[in-house]
DNA sequence: AGATGTGAAGCGGTTCACAGCT
DNA sequence: AGCTGTGAACCGCTTCACATCT
């Protein structure tokens, strides 16, 4: 099985082996690799061995076929369609936000429950009511649900897209949602990075007082 | 010194801590703590063991001085300064983003390089051109600076945050930045997120399949 | 009795160093 | 000769289990 931590390696490698091929370099070392990503070079080799053996000795990795093998370890070689419920500030700019999109995130839904949010229309999508969720689950199918709500109605929100299908959730409501086993939840927490920033800072200062 | 790790769940306490502040209880156990934050007591117990010994055996821990001695601990007794930089749909959504100040992170300056946005006001603040960013930095002192750019251009903005005196950096970019020692940067990457749970997407169909 | 604080064991991940292949 | 792939050492964090204190 495949390290979290190395799964969470595979992106940065990914995007990194892009920058290669766009320069029309067509193999590229572990030594390399690493100085691109910002990692060390005996890890990028132990996580390119969890997906087998894809390198060849004495020449390195062929980047066309690094980047296709990494994609389809990360299920990038097809569509996963995307809910995103909560439109305030956040919500409204993950919505127009073209990179989304990209690699295959599609964004099929959005929803809010302000009434006077419903309705309208957001980089070509209508906004429904979050009590639509079950029939927009069977006509979507969507796979990722995206929380972009004030915390306290993060959990009920969570427990509808599960109800709804939904087993992979990025959350961006500060707050511990709990879901059952066999979904995926991955936090994304601006106060709490400010706050870590704010502990280094701190320290920062008191080392040059 | 206090792991990492330790310093990362610090935040998670303080949210818990809060609630149970609203919540009128005065005292709370490791037990309960870990409860609410989602993690496991003995690690509660131990994280905070690195703050010194704040608790009363045989009662627990009185949530008000917690409170303080984490807020301490995590240099949230004073103010920080923040600068935004990039003001497309990202940074557009974090500047209007109210919670944001909450903690004592003050948006104290805007900056782009778009002259068409360079001038406009959002939430009260006039966005300057990156170029004025020395000028800046010796009136608002920032103490972290957002990058909310496209990637090709976030080293440079990097390379003169620092030069302004910035020590802590929060990214949205991807891409690596490489800033000299001292500095902190935090990295928040939506299509990372979206990566890895594309994975646990994909390894959760083929269970079923 | 009850909950903290902490040595010690356990675990996952990182790094080293080199055998093995091209 | 050069670079991968990997066993083994290492390291930091987590968890256990219990001595310690109120």
């Amino acid at each position: 099985m495949i390290p979290e931590a190395t799964v969470a390696r595979l992106p940065i490698y990914l995007r990194t082996l892009m920058e290669a091929a766009a320069a029309h370099e067509t193999t590229i070392s572990s030594e390399r690799l690493a100085e691109l990503g910002g990692v060390n070079a005996a890890k990028v080799r132990k996580d390119l061995s969890y997906l087998g053996s894809l390198g060849t000795r004495g020449v390195g990795y062929d980047v066309e076929f690094l980047l296709f093998e990494i994609s389809r370890e990360l299920g990038l070689t097809r569509d996963w369609p995307v809910i995103i419920v909560g439109l305030g500030n956040l919500g409204h700019a993950l919505a127009n936000y073209k990179g989304f999109g990209a690699r295959g995130f599609q964004v099929v839904g959005l929803v809010d429950v302000d009434p006077t949010r419903v309705g309208e229309e957001i980089a070509g999508i209508t906004v429904r009511h979050l009590d639509d969720l079950p029939v927009m689950a069977s006509e979507l199918r969507p796979a990722i649900g995206v929380i972009a709500t004030p915390a306290p109605v993060a959990q009920d929100v969570a427990d509808r897209l599960v109800a709804a299908g939904v087993t992979s959730i990025l959350n961006f409501a500060p707050g511990v949602l709990s879901v059952p086993k066999g979904v995926a939840v991955r936090k994304v927490d601006l106060s709490i990075e400010l706050q870590i920033l704010s502990f280094h800072q701190q320290r920062q200062a008191a080392q040059h007082a």
